[in-house]
DNA sequence: CGACAGAATGAACACTGTTTAGTATACTGA
DNA sequence: TCAGTATACTAAACAGTGTTCATTCTGTCG
């Protein structure tokens, strides 16, 4: 019983060479040159061998995105266990900001993850759980009255939507003539959540004041 | 001479009846499965011809995409001018609902020429375009005091963000719980220009009721 | 009509994902 | 230790892809 145990750990450890070799070719080399042929070569297997660990392309390719998104995860729980708590509005933001950056620093990760693969049936546990946590941020903020008294789900939906907005556009047109990132992103970050403040504010100074650090 | 322009005729009807045909493949069968060789047999030529009026499979779907991004524009345009002025901010919130709407009605267009397309060097007019009918009406509201003084091209790209991070999410992720489409819109829309708002209005009732038309 | 430019093709090349029959290897029980 | 078996692995093949090119076919002009 041990041999197979061995078997099976040796088994695991070579899936886990593949993941990786895998996220390597497509993170260095882009999504669109990446083949089950070349990943094949650099782990020095034949292309069927793959074919043992995983069903087919597109599997393998469910498994890299759900590593994306537990990386993202794990960024945004860091952060909120990383710190000492300041106010809701001020940690929603910071993770709106932590995920813009997730995905500025792994475009590819990124654009993998949620741009280029088509919609696929299998439920993403990783996604619904990133999304949890922005979804609990929103909460603290409306039941502890920073926000009016909006929708949650509706609420965390639509920063979603920003956040995924900026991330998903500055990292697939790097050409156009974007404003400074810094800007760009206090401008979303801040019109969005500031617009959901239980009190307006009087004047606009004010309110730009709160985006200190955007 | 006329033989020759008669040539040249047919061979631009010709470049339309194959671009014709490429959008419908891949907006009837999905861009995953497109292929040359399809578009050579709906078109009942030989694959090689499909070359003698497109550089290669990229030339061809440029400028699929720059007649999506046309279609995207007019639309907009159409918008404007084929209804009487209410107030800036109005018509700005109409047109990102435009755009948004643009987009779920042409969900394998917008996908092809917002998401799929890895970045092209190429400058791409009718994105400037589209975006320069933004950039006019935030402009127009932030000169007729009905915004509070943002930086005008800072708030254009915000508002684009938006609205595409709801568009983009909307398509690529139809198997995630979204609340109704037409709440989300109007979060997204009218939380982000309410937000940058000359006059916070007092209390949030009112503030909701100035999206009654989200 | 013949000459010629342009259009169109078929075959080929180098890729791709995937399957499978066959082989080598490692582990098992006796 | 050794035969038997289960597993790992590979080579080859299949069907499909984008693209090129020598060759053929065709419509136009002198």
């Amino acid at each position: 019983m041990s041999a197979i145990s061995h078997r099976q750990k040796h088994k695991e450890e070579l899936r886990r060479v593949i993941l990786a070799a895998a996220r390597d070719i497509f993170v260095r080399q882009g999504y669109e040159s990446f083949s089950m042929r070349k990943l094949a070569e650099k782990i020095e297997y034949s292309p069927g061998s793959v074919y043992l660990h995983f069903k087919n392309k597109e599997e393998l390719f469910e498994c890299l995105v759900e590593d994306s998104f537990a990386r993202l995860l794990k960024t945004l729980t860091d952060l909120r266990n990383g710190q000492e708590p300041t106010s809701p509005v001020e940690e929603l933001k910071k993770g709106m900001r932590a995920y813009v950056e997730f995905g500025l620093r792994n475009p590819n990760d990124y654009r993998f993850a949620f741009m280029l693969r088509p919609p696929v049936k299998k439920r993403e546990y990783k996604v619904h759980e990133a999304f949890d946590v922005l979804r609990f941020l929103v909460k603290r903020c409306v039941e502890q009255r920073c926000f009016r008294a909006v929708d949650v789900e509706t609420t965390a939906q639509a920063l979603w939507a920003s956040v995924h907005g900026i991330t998903s556009l500055l990292i697939q047109r790097p050409a156009f003539p974007w404003v400074a990132r810094k800007e760009l992103m206090a401008q979303v970050i801040c019109t969005t959540v500031d617009g959901l403040a239980a009190t307006p504010m009087a004047n606009g100074s004010t309110r730009r004041a709160s985006c200190k650090h955007p």
